[in-house]
RNA sequence: GCGCCUGUAGCUCAACGGAUAGAGCAUCUGACUUCUAAUCAGACGGUUGAAGGUUCGAUUCCUUCCGGGCGCGCCA
């Protein structure tokens, strides 16, 4: 079906084309409907008449006037007007938006067109290092990625999301040196990311010691044997792979658990280590084509374009021979072009790697991929309450699993508090499901790409702009069902709605606009676009709940009023679920 | 020094180049014998860091300056 916004596009196209105004040298996403700011002037709003009239030489004015004219809205729109210096706004009728309603509510998709234009799009994400225990600072990675890459699938995307886990590098190398010195066998079966991640402060602190600026010799003789230790397994030494083996499997056990419990799904975990037979024939064929050269001991690929990378070659192979995070990366896009020819792959990675991707990518253009469109999508540091930002190593960071335990018994306390009637088993489901929703709703609320300080209040909020309140907001549409239920009101759902209240229209219109807010944020990936829809609609609806009772209303009020609320929730259940946020029947 | 990001209400944040810059929290006034008050109605709160420029129109784009964060060859 088409949307609100694509039918009165269509009919101001055929307008602009029946006046016949000179198109060329205007931006085409002037053209665009939008809807209305604010609801006094109309629903949509067409401001093209203004640049056009400086192309075509007229007063916008009459350009707006001339295109009213030839402007045929019936059955969508009242009488068009043109307001302030030549805004042509529309106001949708009230039957039009009775109909359409009712479409939505009959279509799955809600009313949101699948995209015209299919791609296959890797997104990788998570990627956490194995070696280091997760914190809160993993969870922008976690809770952006996974939203993106529900929000391409609901679009009609090929998706592959794929975990590229750290496995191989030197952290890894860290604690297999380090785990026959301070390793906990016991604990290791206990919790192994933090056991490897004691080991791994350890030895990163031994590492870093330093006396006046400069690394001590102790910590320089220890970073060599790490390093040795990294070279004896990327050689393929028996005792050291049998140890990383071990160590890998007992953390990807818990990181796996962590994903189940915060229900992010990944499709495929091709960690570092998957490629490292790769690296060997990628250095090869960069030689041969010229791409890297020498410099002081170790292989750069340097850049021409663009100009600020000029001086910012990227490093490919070290002095010693082994290959660095670059070199893996490379053989990660050659894989993935080889195995699923992707038209894109997004990489959801802390902006501080900014400088990494743009390497990256030139590098891989030079290369010979330069159909595959690359992006990072960038997202803003969490920072300590210091403004600094949080770091696995100093181990002050608060753990993610202390954070999921805390949110989920947070929220099934106020649960307990809130409903006596709850049984300890719904009072779970409904910790489980409100406490990792509010984390997720506090992240994925925010732009992306400003920073944030952590707080265990800000994340843990349950009321307000949250995401309790969006259940809450679904909760009380089931609750009205139960009622009718019970009451023996349920009927077919009408073919079209019969509104009257200020409240109900507002909340259909809101509801249409639906396709426009998942179309925006698909555009750069900006999911707060969602988060920021979905609390204005739960708003809009509690307008309605207070205005308007339901189950004591007259037919056909009430059917309508019915359909409404069972629209308003699948509404609300379907952009929580693309942000992957689960919803309670009752709490 | 170079590069990227950023500066909006007391606090945390929104705002495809559009009309009177919006929410939440906090503060204050009200509303539960009512389809669940994790709620609602209202009040208070702004020189959008500063100055220029482009534009019919700038929080948004450009320039400069000021403040904050991050990154800059053998980590990932």
């Amino acid at each position: 079906m088409q949307t609100v916004q694509q039918q009165l596009q269509d009919k101001i196209n055929a307008a602009l084309l029946a006046v016949g105004v000179d198109l060329s040298g205007v931006s085409p996403d002037v053209f665009q409907v939008v809807p209305c700011a604010n609801a006094q002037f109309g629903d949509y709003q067409f401001n093209g008449a203004l640049p056009l009239a400086k192309a075509n030489k007229t007063n916008p004015r009459a350009l707006a006037q001339s295109l009213l004219e030839k402007l045929d809205v019936a059955g969508l729109c009242e009488a068009p007007e043109i307001a302030g210096p030549g805004f042509i706004n529309l106001r949708l009728t009230r039957e039009f938006l009775e109909s359409m309603a009712a479409q939505v509510l009959g279509d799955e998709r809600l009313g949101v067109p699948l995209t015209a234009t299919p791609r296959t799009v890797v997104v990788d994400y998570p990627s956490p290092n194995v070696a280091k225990p997760l914190h809160v600072g993993h969870i922008r990675t976690m809770f952006i990625g996974d939203a993106i890459a529900r929000l391409l699938r609901f679009a009609g995307h090929q998706v592959i999301s794929d975990d590229h886990i750290g496995d191989w590098g030197t952290p890894i190398g860290m604690v297999i040196w380090g785990w026959p010195r301070f390793g906990d066998e016991n604990f290791l079966g206990q919790n192994a990311l933090e056991a490897m991640g004691n080991v791994y402060k350890t030895v990163k602190a031994m590492t870093g010691a330093k006396e006046g600026g400069t690394l001590t010799p102790q910590a320089k003789e220890t970073l060599a044997a790490v390093r040795e230790e990294t070279a004896k397994l990327h050689r393929g030494d028996e005792q050291a792979l049998a140890l990383w083996k071990k160590l890998r499997d007992a953390s990807q056990v818990e990181i796996n658990a962590a994903y189940a419990q915060l229900g992010i799904k990944v499709d495929v975990t091709l960690g570092e280590s998957f490629y490292h037979e790769r690296l060997g024939n990628i250095i090869e064929d960069l030689k041969s084509k010229g791409l890297a050269l020498e410099s002081e001991g170790a292989l750069i690929v340097p850049f021409e374009e663009p100009l600020h990378l000029r001086d910012k070659p990227m490093l490919v192979q070290k002095s010693d021979g082994s290959f660095l995070y670059a070199t893996t990366d490379l053989a990660t896009i050659q894989y993935r072009m080889e195995t699923w020819a992707p038209d894109e792959m997004v990489y959801v990675v802390d902006a501080r790697q900014s400088d990494h991707f743009r390497q990256l990518f030139a590098a891989v253009k030079l290369w010979g991929f330069d159909k595959v469109s690359l992006k990072h999508i960038t997202f803003g540091t969490i920072l300590g309450e210091d403004g600094l930002p949080l770091k696995s190593r100093t181990g002050e960071s608060p753990k993610l699993s202390d954070l999921m335990s805390e949110a989920q018994s947070r929220a099934r306390a106020t649960a307990q508090e809130k409903n006596a009637e709850l049984s300890e088993e719904q009072l779970n489901e409904i910790g489980r499901v409100i406490g990792i929703g509010a984390l997720k709703y506090a992240d994925l609320s925010q732009n992306r790409v400003s920073d944030y300080i952590f707080s265990w209040d800000k994340m843990l909020a349950f009321q307000g702009n949250s995401a309790p309140y969006l259940i809450y907001a679904y909760v009380r549409v089931r609750s009205i069902f139960r009622r009718a239920q019970s009451e023996g009101l349920i009927t077919d759902l009408p073919e079209k709605l019969t509104l009257s209240e200020a409240a109900e229209l507002d909340l259909v219109k809101f509801i249409l606009r639906y396709p426009l807010e998942i179309e925006t944020a698909l555009g750069d990936y900006r999911i707060n676009a969602i988060s920021d829809y979905l609390f204005s609609l739960s708003q809009k609806f509690t307008a309605f709940y207070d205005a308007c009772p339901v189950v004591k209303s007259e037919s056909p009020q009430r059917e309508s009023r019915l359909a409404l609320c069972e629209l308003t929730a699948r509404v609300l259940k379907h952009g929580l679920n693309l942000l992957g946020i689960e919803t309670v029947e009752q709490m």
